[in-house]
RNA sequence: GCGGAUAUGGCGGAAUUGGCAGACGCGCUAGAUUCAGGUUCUAGUCGGGGCAACUCGGUGGAGGUUCAAGUCCUCUUAUCCGCACCA
């Protein structure tokens, strides 16, 4: 029979549509399992092949669940605001509503095409209104629990997007998207107090199971140090507060150093008698990019204040305060005391300014460089701290700081709130109306949501202001607090916001009174399972976290954290080990691939590539040994036999097999499940025939990775009942093991012979069966075996003298 | 600079975690089938030596631990990914 793939994919694709095969309800008789893959941005690109992987991966895993008796919830959805959307409608006037929606419409088509079992009833849209309506909800909770809150700020502006941007989108100086420079600009925005969450979501890391890589780059980010502000003194008679790490070396502090922006420049204006050198300073400091700054790291610039020292409040000695850009006015106070023996910058600084090192830790060599290690360091010229460790002397000088009233602990985080306003129109309008008496004032919640208006133009203006901002009709309000006239806030959210808790709505999707009901939240929460990119590490999935334990602190949600699991796939790049890309010409696009191999070899393909989570070249001509392997699975419908029990010849074989896929599907890997599964169907076309008990077996280990194929075969061989559901089937240990194996016999180490045991044979049983093989024996000619390691079942190393 | 990961045939990649390196697949070689191309089937395929049984070498490089190392330790090189003056 010929494998007609195209005609079968179909077939069954139209079968699962019209029998909604997938869609799940609440059921309190069976367990749960929640599976979820990030969803898409609709791009107008339609589907690129990296898609498919995260997808089949955990379509494979959720198909396997169902079949062990799961009640598996698998969604999809879109997040479909955001800036390549907005781009092209101004581009090509269209709305871009219309936009979403052509592009939505292709993205599902493709995702079909794939033989996905998502639940499509669950389909949620960030960008319809009945969805945004609680994005909005949410930031309304926000903001009345006072965790968003606007600021005049210094603004990461995109001069391409023409759009602020957060931190985290700006890598290396320019915008994380368009590559546009990034420059800083002074403006009113919505923030959200991320930073109030740190410590909870750092803890929260504990109790999950996510990569270990992902909870580093967590971590990293979020950057908790802990250490003590220190007030030193001024000879101008106010104080200069400081953060250290390293509050054990005070006794080293030669100089202090600020920011360029620190305000103290400015206070003591009229001390300073170098305060116009200063002033330049700052202003080329301010001039420099971000890029240019973290290029010219090395080299340390600044500038002494003439006219004021610092007092060391530990011995009151007078030193020397610079200012200079490798202090940030925007961690800690801006200011820092310097240490040249025992801090790398400090020492690099202190070499260039000719500035006296004090070591005050014993180890290392100071002229060299700086001592930087904690763990081993004893104290030294630092008066009642002599003689102490490093952590002993943080503990004694913050006690000591704390009593004369100049210091006390002080834990810091690099992490900032989260710049939570966009100056463009595809995005969710924040609810708020500012009221010239009342202040900024929340949308009542009734009147959620507040729709994004149609406008005739969304070109974002030069000067920085929403496209909304143009549109009196919306702008023009009264205040929902005193009745007064007020105007909207015009800004809306960033792309992260919908993103941030659509896994939620997937729960209970068309519910209108609430962003999902009590029971929905209860019975599906936690996500058991969520795989995703590792580029989203640091954005959403830590956005995402703290809307939850958000959430889960004002009682709307039942668990501290959202998932319960979260693993990445590796990208699959171009031929050539580059990354795919258009300007590369080296895009493979999936419904070529659908078109000329079929969905289930596609998914095939794609799961046998390589490790999962490691980045892999796509490869078109390896392929077809997908291909071939599937056609070979549909062939052996031609040569079943009778039989309602596996044959003895290969019952070892498939009971390795059944414990082998379902071992490397719960991990991952897929890649080792198919190649057990290849070498299954290779051992029984050497036997010639498959019974009808085998065949069963078999099409239920292939069908999660090929479920068109899997269906098809099911149906063909006349198997009752529904596939989805057919048990997943199970292996006896007992069988896995072999009566009779062949070891390896080393003499010295070195393999020299194979002989065959029974499995169960003692030590010194084979040493019988391998005296008495020939090969050994006259090796051991004439020698003294004098010991014999022997590794039941796998080899026996005899050392002789 | 700091942190993390990776390095195995011509290629993608396996290796039950210290126990027979190269599973599985691609490609390649030879043969069969076919008018031919494609398909399919059979055999072979890490390198050196040998007709062969066999033998020697081999997991980026250099040392080490061990009866035994791709796997553990020390040093080193290359590539990739984070972070990047966070006091």
């Amino acid at each position: 029979m010929k494998y007609e793939y195209s005609a079968i994919e179909k077939k069954w694709q139209k079968y699962w549509d019209e029998h909604e095969s997938y869609k799940v309800e609440i059921n309190h008789d069976k367990p749960k399992f929640y599976a979820l893959v990030e969803f898409p941005y609709p791009s107008g690109q339609g589907l690129h092949v990296g898609h498919p992987r995260s997808y089949t991966a955990l379509d494979i895993v959720s198909r396997k669940k169902r079949m062990e008796g799961y009640n598996v919830l698998y969604p999809m959805g879109w997040d479909a605001f955001g800036l390549p959307t907005e781009n092209f409608a101004i581009k090509n006037k269209i709305h871009p509503a219309i936009v979403t929606e052509n592009n939505i419409a292709r993205f599902k088509s493709q995702l079909k095409s794939l033989g996905l079992s998502f639940d499509w009833s669950r389909e949620v849209n960030t960008t319809d209104p009945s969805y945004y309506k609680w994005t909005q909800w949410i930031f309304l909770q926000l903001f009345k629990k006072g965790l968003a809150y606007k600021k005049e700020m210094n603004v990461n502006w995109c001069t391409g997007c023409k759009v602020v941007l957060a931190n985290e989108e700006v890598v290396n100086g320019v915008c994380e998207r368009c590559a546009s420079p990034v420059v800083h600009k002074v403006k009113s925005q919505w923030m959200l107090k991320i930073t109030e969450y740190a410590d909870k979501l750092i803890e929260g890391l504990e109790g999950v199971d996510f990569i270990e890589r992902v909870k580093t780059q967590q971590l990293n980010w979020i950057g908790k140090s802990t250490g003590a502000t220190v007030r030193f003194g001024t000879t101008v008679g106010s104080e200069l507060e400081v953060y250290t790490t390293r509050p054990d070396t005070l006794f080293g502090a030669t100089y202090m150093v600020i920011a360029p922006e620190h305000p103290m420049i400015d206070q003591y204006k009229d001390q300073l008698s170098n305060y116009d050198e200063v002033i330049n300073y700052r202003n080329t400091a301010a001039a420099k990019s971000d890029f240019e700054r973290t290029e010219l790291v090395k080299d340390k610039t600044g500038v002494m204040l003439q006219g004021i020292k610092g007092i060391n409040p530990v011995n009151d000695k007078e030193i020397p305060i610079f200012v200079s850009d490798y202090v940030l006015m925007s961690y800690g106070t801006g200011a820092i005391m310097a240490v040249p023996a025992h801090d790398t910058r400090d020492y690099d600084f202190a070499k260039v300014f000719d500035l006296p090192i004090i070591q005050v830790v014993a180890g290392g060599d100071i002229s060299e460089a700086a001592f930087t290690d904690v763990a081993t360091g004893t104290m030294m010229n630092s008066g009642f701290l002599d003689g102490l460790s490093v952590e002993d002397a943080k503990k004694k000088i913050i006690e000591f700081l704390a009593s004369i009233g100049k210091g006390e602990p002080k834990t810091n985080f690099k992490l900032r709130d989260w710049v939570f306003s966009r100056q463009r129109y595809w995005g969710e309008p924040i609810p708020i109306v500012h009221c010239p008496k009342c202040g900024p004032v929340a949308v009542p919640e009734d009147q959620l949501p507040l729709l994004l208006p149609d406008v005739e133009s969304y070109e974002p203006t030069d000067n920085g202001e929403s496209p909304l901002a143009a549109m009196d009709s919306f702008v023009n309000t009264t205040c929902p607090c005193c009745g007064a006239a007020a105007k909207r806030e015009t800004d809306t959210m960033p792309q992260w916001a919908g993103s941030s808790w659509y896994f939620l709505r997937y729960m209970d999707p068309h519910n209108d009174d609430a962003l999902a009901s009590e029971e929905a939240l209860e019975y599906w929460g936690p996500v058991d399972w969520y795989n995703g990119g590792m580029e989203h590490t640091t954005l959403h999935l830590l956005y995402s976290r703290f809307w939850h334990k958000f959430l889960y602190d004002i009682g709307v949600v039942k668990t501290p954290e959202p998932y319960a699991k979260r693993t990445s796939h590796g990208m699959i790049l171009g031929e050539g080990g580059e990354k795919m890309s258009k300007s590369r010409g080296n895009v493979v696009n999936p419904d070529d691939i659908v078109r000329d191999y079929g969905a289930d070899t596609l998914r095939t393909y794609e799961m046998f590539i390589g490790d999962f989570e490691k980045s892999a070249p796509w490869n078109t001509a390896s392929i077809k040994g997908c291909k071939r392997f599937l056609e070979k699975s549909y062939n052996l419908l031609d040569s079943v036999v009778e039989g309602d029990a596996i044959s003895p010849e290969l019952e070892r074989a498939f009971h390795l097999t059944i414990k082998k896929v379902g071992e490397d599907i719960d991990h991952l890997k897929m890649n080792t499940a198919l190649a057990a599964l290849m070498s299954l169907i290779n051992e029984i076309s050497a036997k010639g025939s498959i019974n009808k008990k085998e065949l069963e077996i078999y099409i239920k280990m292939l069908y999660p990775f090929a479920p068109h194929l899997g269906e098809e075969m099911w149906e063909a061989a006349g198997f009752e009942g529904d596939m989805t559901y057919a048990p997943w089937p199970v292996y006896d240990e007992a069988k896995t093991k072999a009566s009779e194996v062949e070891i390896a016999v080393q003499v010295l180490g070195k393999i020299k012979s194979r002989v065959m045991i029974p499995a169960e044979a003692s030590q010194d049983e084979v040493m019988d069966i391998v005296s008495a093989d020939d090969k050994i024996s006259a090796l051991l000619e004439g020698k003294n075996v004098v010991k014999v390691i022997y590794v039941k079942g796998k080899l026996i190393n005899l050392i002789i003298k």
